[in-house]
DNA sequence: GTGTTTGCAAAGTGTTTGCAATTTA
DNA sequence: TAAATTGCAAACACTTTGCAAACAC
């Protein structure tokens, strides 16, 4: 769990002012990392807390903390945006039948090598999902 | 580049009929690969090759093809699906900037140990993903 | 006070669906 | 002829945008 002043130290950093709204998603967000959410999800979240905060703004918060470098995008599932907690390079599990991302323990998921980058390239990020179902 | 008449087959198999639509859309993939596509790519092409066919046929076509093992969807933008006459598990390049999807040659993006599964799961597949950009 | 941010509703984008007309076997 | 398939337009789900009101500094 990352320490609240250094979010808002973060958001500064960023030119976002600490709203009530950005607090709240916050909030929510890194005093129960590592954790994964959707839009609806966190919105609903924010509902329950007694924090409402408008869907358009969620996702506005969303990217603006991507942006920031608090969260990450996991691009997993053609419906909707995952944004990750935990920034690094890492893999996810992936469940199909629920839409359930789980984190794979650092270490685990790495290449063999890194592939031969096509001619004047740069990596952004290298991104493993295993794809599992139950059985 | 795949023997038309298998194709044929595989779309029997699979019990679906080989249609003008279905057929030139095979066209189009197969006499192609390996290639990536996304859905308006292909009814653009289709189009230009004056064998039109709908929008909403070229989803359920790419989808019925996927089913039947001739494609491979491949999650890696959130915006729109892309599909890979490549069915075996490999990895890409993906080109943030463009949109453009390159195949990385097999065995340059393997990992160096499977993580150990989730209880009770089994996996569907391996996805990696190289985002590049240009420099 | 000034510039930023929010919330709403409307617009946008990619995709899916219902159904009559058409095609395949 | 019976069942599958197509194409259209409407519906859908998620996301973004325009803009007036509210807020942060």
């Amino acid at each position: 769990m990352r320490p609240y002043s250094q979010i808002i130290e973060q958001l500064r950093a960023a030119g976002l002012r600490p709203t009530r709204q950005r607090l709240a998603l916050a909030k929510l967000l890194f005093e129960n990392a590592p954790r994964h959410v959707t839009a609806e999800v966190l919105h609903v979240e924010a509902q329950a807390a007694s924090m409402p905060v408008s869907l358009a703004t969620v996702y506005n918060t969303l990217h603006q903390f991507t942006e920031a470098g608090l969260l990450k995008e996991i691009v997993i599932d053609p419906q909707r945006s995952h944004f990750d907690t935990t920034i690094s390079d890492h893999g996810h599990f992936y469940f199909e039948e629920t839409g359930h991302l789980q984190d794979i323990p650092s270490g685990e998921a790495t290449l063999t090598q890194m592939p031969v980058l096509p001619e004047g390239t740069k990596v952004k990020s290298v991104d493993v999902v295993v794809r599992v179902f139950n059985n």
